[in-house]
RNA sequence: GGAGGGGUACCAAAGUGGCCAACUGGGGCAGACUGUAAAUCUGUUGGCGGACGCCUUCGAAGGUUCAAAUCCUUCCCCCUCCA
């Protein structure tokens, strides 16, 4: 089998690493245990995560046990990391609820059967922890004066660091020391934003343990052009359906740049990288059929293969011209707001479809609305019962913004 | 605790009594061009009303004034230097 650090850099993966001949040769013939770590500062992961998911679902089929570490301890106290300010502080009863949310969603990914993965939560081991004894037992091996040279640290120079968000790098060192002692888990994966915290743990295992340990940052997810991913207007893209629509998720990496699809299909598949670099030379119109791929691939992985079909064939049925749209999301109206018919502005802006009427009445001056396809000229246009009579209509503010609006009784 | 600086819309940043719903840049949205791409150009970007208009906004609460984001008082938060 090839080896994983092989995989891992080919499909770019890999920014940093600690002693790379060494780890590479380690994870050639060992089975190693690594580690992740997710705060949950949220109470769903999002394409980020999934991108470190990925790597670690890698190591996993080469042979390696993932451990993914929740992070319920060190999300009390925030990590300053590339943050210009002060994080919220999250109440404890919400940094367990998302935990839990983590959880769930991170066993759709690696198998945890037959301890072939573990999860762990770092509140079992951090929030017992004595002030003093970590003081005297981890402090010491910290020098202030290395810890302040630290990249991490830098971009809060000017807005100025607590002393609570200081002490993260030494909350997850000592995380990764725990996890050696617990599992003998010598590796840890991360970030490239992480790289600091990273090798800060493992030279505190190499002091304390005097044992190798070894540190992997992994390229953030960003466009060609350096832009962070995974955001869009209405915020992260999620992982959780909830949040983030299966059609949505899949019209997210089917609109990516021309640039970025042969570097996410490596990143975000599974697919075979002659296949990859295969889809990544087409030009022109034809590198939308790798956009297909990835969509389709990533939205599979992510949703499952019948989420990821509907999403692709409401696509395909919108922009394509044919085929049904069932999928795209559903607004709701009543007969009684419609009554004997009603001005279509109160009728989208209470659907939600719209955010105000004055946002519906600039996207009629511009032109950018439409109901079944046909371009609403009259800002106080109106809505009757008939309209509906074959059933939903279809709304689409702009070019891509799909919605089908349904009178219920 | 002392001294100084600052909090303006999604972000950054002007404005320092009326011309301010608030310059400008970024971002967002829309249009044109296209390939559901990028780049570019144009428009737009508090809410309500068909336009003239009205209502709410400049850290919070009060006050002065015909009139305040702009002046005064108190409070909250942030930054810098000193202790």
């Amino acid at each position: 089998m090839a080896n994983v650090f092989d995989v891992l850099q080919e499909r770019g993966f890999i920014a940093q690493t600690t002693h790379e001949e060494e780890l590479r040769e380690l994870l050639g013939k060992e089975k190693v245990t690594f580690y992740v770590g997710f705060d949950p500062t949220a109470d769903s992961l999002h394409v980020g995560h999934f991108l470190t998911i990925m790597a670690m679902a890698h190591m996993q089929r080469h042979g390696h046990r993932p451990i993914a570490l929740i992070g319920g301890g060190t999300a009390m106290v925030g990590d300053p990391t590339g943050k210009t300010e002060m994080r919220k502080m999250l109440s404890q009863e919400t940094i367990q609820a998302n935990g839990e949310c983590f959880k769930q969603q991170l066993g759709r990914f690696l198998d945890f059967s037959a301890d072939q993965a573990i999860m762990v939560n770092n509140a079992d081991w951090l929030l017992e922890l004595k002030y003093v004894d970590v003081l005297r037992e981890i402090g010491v091996h910290f020098s202030v004066n290395r810890m302040l040279t630290a990249e991490c640290f830098k971009a809060r120079w000017e807005r100025g660091l607590s002393f609570l968000e200081f002490n993260y790098m030494l909350m997850q060192s000592y995380d990764f020391l725990e996890l050696y002692r617990r599992f003998g888990c010598c590796l840890q994966l991360g970030g490239d934003d992480q790289w600091s915290n990273i090798i800060s743990g493992a030279d505190l295992i190499r002091r304390k343990e005097s044992a190798a340990a070894y540190g992997l940052t992994l390229r953030l997810l960003t466009t060609s052009t350096g832009k962070k991913m995974g955001k869009t207007e209405s915020g992260a893209v999620w992982l959780d359906a909830q949040k983030t629509s299966p059609f949505e998720f899949y019209q997210y990496w089917r609109n990516v740049d021309d640039a970025d699809v042969a570097h996410l299909l490596g990143l975000l598949t599974f697919i075979p990288m002659e296949e990859v670099r295969c889809l990544g030379a087409l030009e022109g119109e034809e590198i939308n059929e790798a956009k297909r791929v990835l969509a389709y691939e990533v939205t599979k992985l992510v949703h499952g293969e019948s989420a990821a079909k509907s999403a692709m064939k409401d696509a395909e049925a919108l922009f394509g011209g044919k085929g049904d749209a069932s999928n795209i999301p559903t607004a709701t109206i009543t007969t009684l707001d419609v009554g004997e018919g009603a001005p279509l502005l109160d009728i989208l802006d209470k659907a939600g479809i719209i955010a105000s009427k004055s946002e519906g009445r600039r996207l009629i001056d511009q032109g950018g609305l439409y109901l079944n396809d046909e371009r609403v000229s009259a800002v106080d246009a109106v809505l009757e019962p008939g309209d509906f009579a074959a059933g939903a209509i279809i709304v689409r503010k702009g070019k891509k913004s799909y919605h089908q609006l349904v009178l219920a009784e």
